[in-house]
DNA sequence: GATGAATGAGGGTTCATTCAT
DNA sequence: CATGAATGAACCCTCATTCAT
């Protein structure tokens, strides 16, 4: 009897499982606007089931994004505690950032946009990212590497912004790009 | 006779002229993506009018930016004819572009989603923007102040995604970003 | 001054046939339905014009359809005159009157149609075409060649609605039913 | 459980057919062409459930139409393993065909109609009654009983033609008219 | 908890008709 | 009289969300 409650719980989580990672695919494939239905049916559920454990969109949304900014925000620790100086952690922090934006690319839309089905979205960014990009600012700051004026709200924006693909416009020029931004991010040059 | 038929069109045209302004205007609140019976509603005449003036959508999106990006492809080959160098110039026209772009937000967005509703204005785009932009990059390229990896398309989509605000990310933001992005399209130094 | 005032109304009365002329190709090109737009251009005129000659839709095809009933009303009254057996004129007006339905296929679309702008067609038909089609089929009936239970509107009707072509279903096909039709028609053989 | 469930897809099915009644309904009293709305307010349910039934109209008057179509179909193979002439067959098949023509008058208009959403229509029709229609005629025109010039498909769409009933012309003078029209379909008589 | 049928607001677009000029 | 801009009801269809089973 407690193992087949716990079975049933285990289903439980195996449904949500499914759902985040049929959300991931689908937002890839058809961007975050993409009806509530196809994802049900990716996750091979039913629909009811989408609401039941989220109970809106804009938690849907906001879970499926939140396993990546937590992977992203570790990364960040880890990088700080290697052997690397202060910019090339950020840049290699950079690099893994913009690797999830262009592969998952829904994530740079939903960042920019005024949706209120992400607003929550935005504001777990705000808790989980920004904190750990700072943390890799600062130290490049304080090691003379990086412009003390850069904040790191507005650096993630723009790389998320920059991460924004499209016709003509593919992974390869996003990360070009990026690489640019953070050139001038650098330490301006005395004497 | 004449002056009642004058009359008449200068009315027709302020109708237009509104419908451009309260379509600018609700693209900035609201999105690229408004209704269409917003904007009638903001204009103050019926959806039919909408639809007389802008037989589709698109048609009333690419309406909307055609001017600034008039504007804007004007500028590039007035700057060319200054005694200016070619960075300076590029420099330049990037802050005006940039400055249309925060001012009426919606085009950011505009140039980046995929809904085909919006495929006519990135065409306008490519016609009419990318050629001006192409000119001062070439220029600042034989001057040897530019990276001649760089491409105009792929600089004005960064530019473009740059100036996709939102909360804690505005104007000021913006243009700093884009001017980061700036110097690290110099030519790289040598020696 | 008289003279102007004829040239205006000649004028007057050029738009009308002018807006006949066109409403009857565009009934063929495109069917009953077609908007009104497209008649007013196609006649050269503005679309206020329209409204002023026929104060409805309904008036418009009533009108245009009103000269082709006129005709074929008096082809019967021609061929009554003829000399010729009574079988053979009512198999030559038939013949005729298919030919018109065929060619503005309209017509059969419009005689079958329990569209309200419809109605005042369908009133017209009976004051024109049943008296003509009634006094062929009397003169029949008299001679012994036709069935006397046969009635002119149900005739026409028949016929009418054999004439509303389709894919697969042409001009030669309709022709070929009626003629099955009216020897169907014929005085039942004694015997 | 199961049984509710049962229960629940006994509904479902109930507001199929509801769907198809009233759609039914609606069609006679308003055309094929009557607003999918209509339909659903007339079966009491709302727009959106129409749309889970039947993806779109064609698709809806396409179901309405094939239970009329698969029996009319089937009759024909019945008939023909019946011990009578295949004249007579053919004459019963018709008059079964006539009086669903007749009794859900919108399937003659829906035949005749260049409507795309009609276009699976006739395409059904095409594939489900000619063959049956043929058949019948073959064995009369083998008999010698009828012209073998006659083909299924443009006796079908004749006698459809000949169905689509209206004001001062109904039901008994369709069947009237269709019978005079196979008169006319008898093998000619030789010398 | 899971299901999926039902709902209905809302979106883009068309077109008959009106009316000021 | 002629014009054609303006109107807005109506149409088809989508999709987020609810809720009875």
């Amino acid at each position: 009897m407690t193992e087949s409650i716990g079975a049933r719980q285990a289903q439980v989580e195996r449904n949500r499982e499914a759902l985040l990672a049929a959300a991931a695919a689908v937002f890839v494939e058809q961007g975050v606007q993409a009806p509530v239905r196809v994802i049900a049916d990716r996750a091979g559920v039913g629909i009811g089931t989408v609401y039941r454990h989220f109970p809106s969109r804009a938690e849907l949304v906001t879970a499926v994004y939140r396993h990546q900014l937590d992977e992203c925000a570790s990364l960040a620790r880890r990088l700080l505690e290697e052997d690397v100086s202060p910019a090339v952690a950020l840049t290699r922090w950079v690099d893994a950032f913009v690797e999830f934006l262009v592969t998952k690319h829904g994530l740079g839309v939903a960042l920019q946009s005024e949706d209120p089905s992400l607003l929550s979205l935005r504001t777990l960014m705000l808790d989980k990212l920004v904190p750990a990009c700072a943390s890799l600012i600062d130290a490049g700051v304080a090691a003379g590497q990086l412009d003390p004026r850069l904040t790191a709200y507005a650096l993630m924006r723009a790389i998320g912004n920059l991460c924004i693909l499209g016709a003509h416009y593919g992974r390869s020029d996003a990360k070009d790009m990026v690489d640019r931004l953070l050139i001038g991010c650098r330490a301006p040059q005395h004497g």
